[in-house]
DNA sequence: CGGATTATCGAACCGAGTTCGATACTAGAA
DNA sequence: TTCTAGTATCGAACTCGGTTCGATAATCCG
């Protein structure tokens, strides 16, 4: 179905007289125009363009948009990859656990089209599944069963990508165009917030002025921590219920 | 700009020459659509069609398909909203977060098009705030800060969010397509990952027998709970650390 | 009766993904 | 050298879908 793929970027002694690129030159530019303005900005026509070619050339390359975007996350995903693997390994595991997250975490706001994608590679070998692994490796030295393990990444990775998700839906735009509006976007929530009955909205009220300070990343590390600490007091219960299914 | 919205619906009492409708109407319509084939299915001109009108007249009840989503997801809100608030409410707290979560995970299972969508309603009066007070209130029983019941939020939220990415992400073609491979496609991942050397990837190979098995809602009760022990903890510590910024 | 408002309608515009056939370049075979 | 098959490149054109806009009808109100 999709053509072989194959580098050409091996001989180009020769100038050739028509544009010569490589899967490497297209997802490099690919992740530029993402940079640059996010998913939607990532067009075929515009790849072409930047790259000097045409719109056919693209599809020799890629099978189509979507397989273009998911090589494009795979590839800063080795980025995060190299960052996540470059580290003692020693300490404490539900420690290790929490710092790749959080490298992860960061990437994902550097970069917020990766959005909730680095999850779905984890079919095929690539850098999602060796995060994946990764992950999940530092759990092999807790006292928990294979499915607890399993719950376990899956939970913490799911932290991730809830934070991806609210990430993903801020305001491209606004940022672009007024620079003022920037603070004021998050404010105006809470100022309506403080706006509705108290009687009808008590939470709301309790906690608006949490939320108007809010920031992403102290956000992000609660929820981590409230997952992670639960699964401390798993592994220190030594394999209470959960493994096997014992109700009817 | 966006033209004065008023239902039109109060007086139809004698017959109009052309087709009279209502945002009732186009909600439910765009819902329909919605559920018989996600997503993308929704297109303004679809939904003009089965209304039996022209894609002018969606455009004077919605500002765009944007917008229309959104509505639509406010409208089906309201059914999870009213399943959520009849409940006694006089259990432990934590119990009833984790009912309303389920609950909410339960409407995503079925509709899987609400995606991570029905947190975007937060910053306007709707059902996706009540939704979001009404976990919340569940909070004002325990003895947490206000930014620990915001986090608390944030995170129990965020596990049916992280859910509702993965349950999007599953095929929704080849169910539509062959029914013979729902059970074998969720096997390939595993037999894929049996494939892999167990040197590089003992993770995996731990947990490979736990995820061919693995069940949706079990995955999401497993992180639920474990972010809600950690809530738990946290309650029982009595205000611990988290509230003010205590590091530099 | 006569504007003003409320609604309805679809042709047309536009951007974007994808397809396809034409073409060029290269490496080997004859 | 010439032929040929495979490798790459290229952009015109097709399709689909969101959105705009002006025409038109129905209704309300003074």
């Amino acid at each position: 179905m999709t053509p072989p793929r194959q580098r050409p970027a091996d001989r180009p002694s020769r100038e050739r007289r028509r544009a010569s690129h490589s899967i490497e030159a297209v997802l490099g530019a690919a992740v530029e125009l993402l940079d640059e303005a996010g998913e939607p900005a990532l067009t075929i026509r515009g790849l072409a363009s930047r790259l000097g070619t045409g719109v056919g050339s693209v599809y020799w390359y890629v099978s189509g948009r979507d397989d273009l975007l998911d090589r494009a996350v795979d590839h800063v995903l080795a980025g995060v990859l190299a960052e996540i693997e470059r580290h003692p390994g020693t300490g404490d595991p539900v420690d290790e656990l929490r710092r790749m997250a959080v490298t992860l975490f960061d990437a994902v706001v550097d970069r917020p089209w990766l959005g909730s994608r680095f999850m779905r590679g984890i079919d095929a070998e690539g850098n999602s599944l060796r995060l994946y692994e990764e992950l999940g490796r530092q759990l092999l030295r807790l006292d928990l069963t294979p499915l607890q393990r399993f719950h376990a990444v899956t939970a913490v990775l799911g932290v991730v990508v809830s934070a991806a998700a609210d990430l993903g839906q801020e305001p491209p735009q606004a940022v672009v165009d007024g620079l003022v509006e920037r603070e004021e976007y998050l404010g105006r929530y809470a100022t309506n917030w403080r706006a509705l009955d108290p009687g009808e909205y008590p939470f709301l009220h309790d906690v608006v002025d949490a939320f108007d300070g809010h920031d992403d990343k102290q956000q992000f590390l609660a929820a981590l921590d409230l997952t992670l600490s639960g699964l401390h007091l798993q592994a220190d219960r030594g394999r209470g219920p959960d493994a096997p299914a014992e109700g009817p």
